[in-house]
DNA sequence: ATTTTAATACGAAAATAATCGTACTATTTT
DNA sequence: AAAATAGTACGATTATTTTCGTATTAAAAT
Protein backbone atom coordinates (compact mmCIF):
# COMPACT_ATOMS: atom_id res chain seq x y z
CA UNK A 1 0.00 0.00 0.00
CA UNK A 2 1.13 3.43 -1.09
CA UNK A 3 1.09 6.40 1.44
CA UNK A 4 -1.05 9.48 0.24
CA UNK A 5 0.17 12.85 1.48
CA UNK A 6 -2.14 15.98 1.77
CA UNK A 7 -1.96 17.87 -1.33
CA UNK A 8 -3.31 21.26 -3.17
CA UNK A 9 -3.43 22.64 -6.63
CA UNK A 10 -0.54 25.33 -7.93
CA UNK A 11 -1.65 27.01 -10.62
CA UNK A 12 -2.48 23.98 -13.15
CA UNK A 13 -0.31 21.17 -10.90
CA UNK A 14 -0.70 19.23 -8.15
CA UNK A 15 1.57 20.10 -5.39
CA UNK A 16 2.20 16.89 -2.66
CA UNK A 17 2.96 18.18 0.61
CA UNK A 18 5.43 15.74 2.01
CA UNK A 19 7.24 18.49 3.39
CA UNK A 20 4.26 19.02 6.27
CA UNK A 21 5.32 21.95 9.13
CA UNK A 22 8.54 23.14 6.90
CA UNK A 23 7.46 26.26 5.95
CA UNK A 24 9.30 28.32 3.14
CA UNK A 25 11.15 31.46 4.04
CA UNK A 26 8.70 33.71 3.07
CA UNK A 27 6.08 31.48 4.54
CA UNK A 28 8.16 31.48 8.00
CA UNK A 29 8.02 35.44 7.50
CA UNK A 30 4.63 35.72 7.07
CA UNK A 31 3.48 32.71 9.74
CA UNK A 32 6.01 34.69 12.71
CA UNK A 33 3.97 38.16 12.17
CA UNK A 34 0.70 35.96 12.54
CA UNK A 35 1.89 34.07 15.62
CA UNK A 36 2.50 37.47 16.66
CA UNK A 37 -0.83 39.29 15.80
CA UNK A 38 -2.99 36.13 16.49
CA UNK A 39 -4.66 37.15 13.73
CA UNK A 40 -4.23 39.96 10.73
CA UNK A 41 -5.63 40.71 7.14
CA UNK A 42 -3.58 40.33 4.25
CA UNK A 43 -3.22 44.27 4.42
CA UNK A 44 -1.53 44.06 8.02
CA UNK A 45 0.64 41.42 7.04
CA UNK A 46 1.92 43.53 3.99
CA UNK A 47 2.08 46.71 6.23
CA UNK A 48 4.32 45.17 8.56
CA UNK A 49 6.04 42.93 6.29
CA UNK A 50 6.94 46.30 3.76
CA UNK A 51 9.09 47.66 6.59
CA UNK A 52 11.99 45.39 5.87
CA UNK A 53 11.20 43.90 2.65
CA UNK A 54 10.76 45.91 -0.72
CA UNK A 55 7.66 43.66 -1.84
CA UNK A 56 4.43 44.27 -3.50
CA UNK A 57 1.11 43.96 -2.08
CA UNK A 58 -0.20 40.87 -4.58
CA UNK A 59 2.68 38.89 -3.52
CA UNK A 60 2.01 39.02 -0.08
CA UNK A 61 -1.54 37.80 -0.83
CA UNK A 62 -0.44 35.34 -3.12
CA UNK A 63 1.69 34.35 -0.82
CA UNK A 64 -1.15 34.39 2.08
CA UNK A 65 -3.36 32.08 -0.26
CA UNK A 66 -0.71 29.45 -1.13
CA UNK A 67 -0.36 29.23 2.52
CA UNK A 68 -4.46 28.45 2.90
CA UNK A 69 -4.17 25.97 0.30
CA UNK A 70 -1.42 24.47 2.03
CA UNK A 71 -3.59 24.26 5.47
CA UNK A 72 -0.44 26.31 6.88
CA UNK A 73 -3.07 29.37 8.38
CA UNK A 74 -6.78 29.41 8.15
CA UNK A 75 -9.25 32.08 7.06
CA UNK A 76 -12.47 34.02 7.73
CA UNK A 77 -14.01 35.14 4.91
CA UNK A 78 -16.49 36.75 6.32
CA UNK A 79 -15.99 39.71 5.39
CA UNK A 80 -14.87 41.25 2.44
CA UNK A 81 -11.35 41.45 3.90
CA UNK A 82 -10.29 38.23 4.92
CA UNK A 83 -8.56 37.26 8.02
CA UNK A 84 -6.13 35.38 8.67
CA UNK A 85 -5.10 32.79 11.50
CA UNK A 86 -1.70 30.41 11.69
CA UNK A 87 -2.73 26.95 12.00
CA UNK A 88 0.29 25.45 12.32
CA UNK A 89 1.06 25.90 16.31
CA UNK A 90 4.17 28.30 16.68
CA UNK A 91 5.64 25.58 19.15
CA UNK A 92 5.67 22.81 16.82
CA UNK A 93 6.80 25.15 13.68
CA UNK A 94 10.01 26.05 16.18
CA UNK A 95 10.51 22.64 17.16
CA UNK A 96 10.64 21.00 13.72
CA UNK A 97 12.69 24.11 12.15
CA UNK A 98 15.00 23.42 15.05
CA UNK A 99 15.50 19.68 14.76
CA UNK A 100 16.35 19.97 11.26
CA UNK A 101 19.22 22.73 12.13
CA UNK A 102 20.46 21.12 14.66
CA UNK A 103 21.26 18.29 12.91
CA UNK A 104 22.65 19.31 9.65
CA UNK A 105 24.13 22.50 11.09
CA UNK A 106 25.39 21.09 14.48
CA UNK A 107 25.68 17.75 14.65
CA UNK A 108 22.99 17.17 16.67
CA UNK A 109 24.36 18.44 19.57
CA UNK A 110 22.22 21.06 21.21
CA UNK A 111 24.46 22.60 23.92
CA UNK A 112 26.88 23.80 20.93
CA UNK A 113 23.68 25.37 19.25
CA UNK A 114 22.52 26.85 22.31
CA UNK A 115 25.68 28.19 23.59
CA UNK A 116 26.04 30.04 20.14
CA UNK A 117 22.35 31.46 20.27
CA UNK A 118 22.90 32.54 23.95
CA UNK A 119 26.05 34.18 22.79
CA UNK A 120 24.28 35.91 20.20
CA UNK A 121 21.74 37.67 21.60
CA UNK A 122 22.06 39.39 25.03
CA UNK A 123 19.66 37.68 27.08
CA UNK A 124 18.93 39.89 30.59
CA UNK A 125 18.74 38.75 33.56
CA UNK A 126 15.51 37.51 34.49
CA UNK A 127 15.62 35.26 31.39
CA UNK A 128 18.95 33.63 32.14
CA UNK A 129 17.69 32.85 35.43
CA UNK A 130 14.55 31.62 33.84
CA UNK A 131 16.83 29.46 31.49
CA UNK A 132 18.74 28.14 34.79
CA UNK A 133 15.88 27.01 36.29
CA UNK A 134 14.94 25.09 33.12
CA UNK A 135 17.85 23.71 33.36
CA UNK A 136 17.44 22.56 36.98
CA UNK A 137 14.08 20.91 35.87
CA UNK A 138 15.57 19.05 32.98
CA UNK A 139 18.02 17.22 35.55
CA UNK A 140 15.58 16.53 37.67
CA UNK A 141 13.94 14.00 35.19
CA UNK B 1 27.71 54.61 -5.38
CA UNK B 2 26.30 50.83 -5.62
CA UNK B 3 27.80 48.22 -3.86
CA UNK B 4 29.16 45.61 -5.99
CA UNK B 5 28.68 41.75 -4.22
CA UNK B 6 30.54 38.59 -5.32
CA UNK B 7 29.47 36.66 -8.28
CA UNK B 8 30.03 33.35 -10.17
CA UNK B 9 28.96 31.91 -12.88
CA UNK B 10 26.18 29.36 -13.46
CA UNK B 11 25.50 27.87 -16.57
CA UNK B 12 25.68 30.67 -18.72
CA UNK B 13 24.08 33.37 -15.85
CA UNK B 14 26.23 35.48 -13.35
CA UNK B 15 24.68 34.46 -10.09
CA UNK B 16 25.44 37.77 -7.18
CA UNK B 17 26.16 36.51 -4.16
CA UNK B 18 24.20 39.21 -1.89
CA UNK B 19 23.59 36.16 0.13
CA UNK B 20 27.01 35.10 1.73
CA UNK B 21 27.36 32.83 4.42
CA UNK B 22 23.78 31.26 3.62
CA UNK B 23 24.35 27.89 2.32
CA UNK B 24 21.11 25.77 0.45
CA UNK B 25 19.89 22.90 2.37
CA UNK B 26 22.04 20.86 0.22
CA UNK B 27 24.93 22.90 0.41
CA UNK B 28 24.83 22.96 3.87
CA UNK B 29 24.31 18.75 4.16
CA UNK B 30 27.79 18.68 2.32
CA UNK B 31 29.45 21.31 4.32
CA UNK B 32 28.13 19.78 7.60
CA UNK B 33 30.15 16.54 6.65
CA UNK B 34 33.03 18.53 5.31
CA UNK B 35 33.20 20.04 8.98
CA UNK B 36 33.04 16.49 10.44
CA UNK B 37 36.07 15.41 7.82
CA UNK B 38 37.82 18.28 7.77
CA UNK B 39 38.49 17.35 4.15
CA UNK B 40 37.07 14.83 1.60
CA UNK B 41 37.05 13.75 -1.68
CA UNK B 42 33.63 13.65 -3.80
CA UNK B 43 33.60 9.94 -3.31
CA UNK B 44 33.75 10.66 -0.02
CA UNK B 45 31.21 13.33 0.56
CA UNK B 46 28.85 10.82 -1.86
CA UNK B 47 29.03 7.83 0.13
CA UNK B 48 28.11 9.33 3.59
CA UNK B 49 25.25 11.27 1.91
CA UNK B 50 24.18 8.68 0.00
CA UNK B 51 23.70 6.70 3.39
CA UNK B 52 20.54 9.00 3.94
CA UNK B 53 19.58 10.16 0.32
CA UNK B 54 18.69 9.01 -2.48
CA UNK B 55 21.23 10.62 -4.88
CA UNK B 56 23.41 10.48 -7.86
CA UNK B 57 27.25 10.99 -8.02
CA UNK B 58 27.10 13.61 -10.71
CA UNK B 59 24.66 15.61 -8.45
CA UNK B 60 26.85 15.72 -5.24
CA UNK B 61 29.74 16.84 -7.42
CA UNK B 62 27.94 19.00 -9.31
CA UNK B 63 26.76 20.66 -5.83
CA UNK B 64 30.28 20.80 -4.59
CA UNK B 65 31.70 22.45 -8.01
CA UNK B 66 28.64 25.44 -7.10
CA UNK B 67 29.83 25.72 -3.75
CA UNK B 68 33.27 25.83 -4.88
CA UNK B 69 32.43 28.84 -7.18
CA UNK B 70 30.75 30.30 -4.76
CA UNK B 71 34.18 30.25 -2.65
CA UNK B 72 32.03 28.68 0.22
CA UNK B 73 34.79 25.64 -0.09
CA UNK B 74 38.45 25.21 -1.58
CA UNK B 75 39.56 22.59 -2.97
CA UNK B 76 43.38 20.63 -3.88
CA UNK B 77 43.53 19.99 -7.29
CA UNK B 78 46.84 18.60 -7.29
CA UNK B 79 45.53 15.01 -7.71
CA UNK B 80 43.31 13.76 -10.25
CA UNK B 81 40.94 13.36 -7.27
CA UNK B 82 39.95 16.56 -5.59
CA UNK B 83 40.33 17.33 -2.15
CA UNK B 84 37.59 19.74 -0.41
CA UNK B 85 37.76 21.76 2.53
CA UNK B 86 35.45 23.78 3.84
CA UNK B 87 35.97 28.15 3.57
CA UNK B 88 33.82 29.30 6.12
CA UNK B 89 34.30 28.62 9.73
CA UNK B 90 31.93 26.28 10.92
CA UNK B 91 30.89 28.60 13.95
CA UNK B 92 30.31 32.06 11.96
CA UNK B 93 27.70 29.64 9.28
CA UNK B 94 26.17 28.53 12.80
CA UNK B 95 25.68 31.73 14.19
CA UNK B 96 24.44 33.72 11.14
CA UNK B 97 21.72 30.23 10.22
CA UNK B 98 20.77 30.93 14.19
CA UNK B 99 20.55 34.35 14.17
CA UNK B 100 18.26 34.29 10.84
CA UNK B 101 15.99 31.45 12.95
CA UNK B 102 16.11 33.58 15.61
CA UNK B 103 14.43 36.40 14.15
CA UNK B 104 11.83 34.80 11.66
CA UNK B 105 11.00 31.99 13.98
CA UNK B 106 11.54 32.81 17.88
CA UNK B 107 10.49 36.88 17.60
CA UNK B 108 14.25 37.33 18.60
CA UNK B 109 14.07 35.59 21.54
CA UNK B 110 17.12 33.73 22.54
CA UNK B 111 15.46 32.34 25.57
CA UNK B 112 12.49 30.78 23.99
CA UNK B 113 14.90 29.21 21.23
CA UNK B 114 17.29 27.43 23.76
CA UNK B 115 14.45 26.38 26.09
CA UNK B 116 12.87 24.23 23.11
CA UNK B 117 16.19 23.26 21.82
CA UNK B 118 16.96 21.69 24.99
CA UNK B 119 13.86 20.17 25.50
CA UNK B 120 14.40 18.66 22.36
CA UNK B 121 17.72 17.16 23.16
CA UNK B 122 18.52 15.27 26.25
CA UNK B 123 21.67 16.98 27.18
CA UNK B 124 24.23 15.21 29.47
CA UNK B 125 24.65 16.12 33.08
CA UNK B 126 28.31 17.29 31.67
CA UNK B 127 26.55 19.58 29.11
CA UNK B 128 23.80 21.04 31.59
CA UNK B 129 26.87 22.12 33.71
CA UNK B 130 28.73 23.33 30.47
CA UNK B 131 25.95 25.37 29.89
CA UNK B 132 25.65 26.64 33.02
CA UNK B 133 29.12 27.91 33.58
CA UNK B 134 28.70 29.72 30.35
CA UNK B 135 25.23 31.12 31.77
CA UNK B 136 27.16 32.86 34.40
CA UNK B 137 29.81 33.87 32.25
CA UNK B 138 27.63 35.95 30.42
CA UNK B 139 26.09 37.72 33.07
CA UNK B 140 29.14 38.69 34.69
CA UNK B 141 29.77 40.61 31.58
C1' DA C 1 -25.43 56.95 -10.10
C1' DT C 2 -20.61 57.33 -11.19
C1' DT C 3 -16.14 57.09 -10.03
C1' DT C 4 -12.55 55.78 -7.19
C1' DT C 5 -10.56 52.78 -4.02
C1' DA C 6 -9.43 48.46 -2.03
C1' DA C 7 -10.11 43.80 -1.95
C1' DT C 8 -9.50 38.74 -3.98
C1' DA C 9 -8.18 35.35 -7.57
C1' DC C 10 -5.04 33.50 -10.31
C1' DG C 11 -2.02 32.73 -14.42
C1' DA C 12 2.39 33.27 -15.77
C1' DA C 13 7.07 34.73 -15.56
C1' DA C 14 11.39 35.14 -13.14
C1' DA C 15 14.52 33.53 -9.79
C1' DT C 16 16.60 29.96 -7.37
C1' DA C 17 17.82 25.24 -6.30
C1' DA C 18 18.43 20.38 -7.28
C1' DT C 19 19.17 16.66 -10.40
C1' DC C 20 21.19 13.99 -13.89
C1' DG C 21 23.10 12.57 -18.31
C1' DT C 22 26.76 12.88 -21.60
C1' DA C 23 31.34 14.09 -23.05
C1' DC C 24 35.80 13.89 -22.04
C1' DT C 25 40.17 12.51 -19.75
C1' DA C 26 43.38 10.22 -16.65
C1' DT C 27 44.52 6.00 -14.35
C1' DT C 28 44.38 1.25 -13.50
C1' DT C 29 43.59 -3.42 -14.83
C1' DT C 30 43.84 -7.14 -17.91
C1' DA D 1 48.03 -1.56 -25.72
C1' DA D 2 43.20 -2.15 -25.10
C1' DA D 3 39.55 -2.14 -22.15
C1' DA D 4 37.54 -1.00 -18.01
C1' DT D 5 37.17 2.13 -14.33
C1' DA D 6 36.89 6.41 -11.95
C1' DG D 7 37.39 11.00 -12.10
C1' DT D 8 35.89 16.15 -13.64
C1' DA D 9 33.17 19.53 -16.35
C1' DC D 10 29.12 21.33 -17.44
C1' DG D 11 24.78 22.06 -20.11
C1' DA D 12 20.23 21.26 -19.76
C1' DT D 13 16.15 19.88 -17.48
C1' DT D 14 13.07 19.66 -13.68
C1' DA D 15 11.38 21.23 -9.33
C1' DT D 16 10.43 24.75 -6.22
C1' DT D 17 9.82 29.38 -4.61
C1' DT D 18 9.01 34.12 -5.27
C1' DT D 19 7.16 37.84 -7.68
C1' DC D 20 3.90 40.60 -10.01
C1' DG D 21 0.44 42.08 -13.39
C1' DT D 22 -4.26 41.86 -14.95
C1' DA D 23 -9.08 40.77 -14.35
C1' DT D 24 -12.85 41.11 -11.56
C1' DT D 25 -15.79 42.58 -7.89
C1' DA D 26 -17.40 44.85 -3.63
C1' DA D 27 -17.49 48.99 -1.01
C1' DA D 28 -16.88 53.77 -0.25
C1' DA D 29 -16.65 58.42 -1.74
C1' DT D 30 -18.12 62.03 -4.68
Amino acid sequence: MRLRFASYIFGTKEIVLSNMNKPTESELEILSLLWELKEASVRQIHERLSETKDTRYTTTLKTMQIMHAKGMVTRDEENRSHIYKPATNQQETQKSLLKNLMSTAFNGSSKALVMQALGQDNPSKDEIDEIRAFLDQLENN
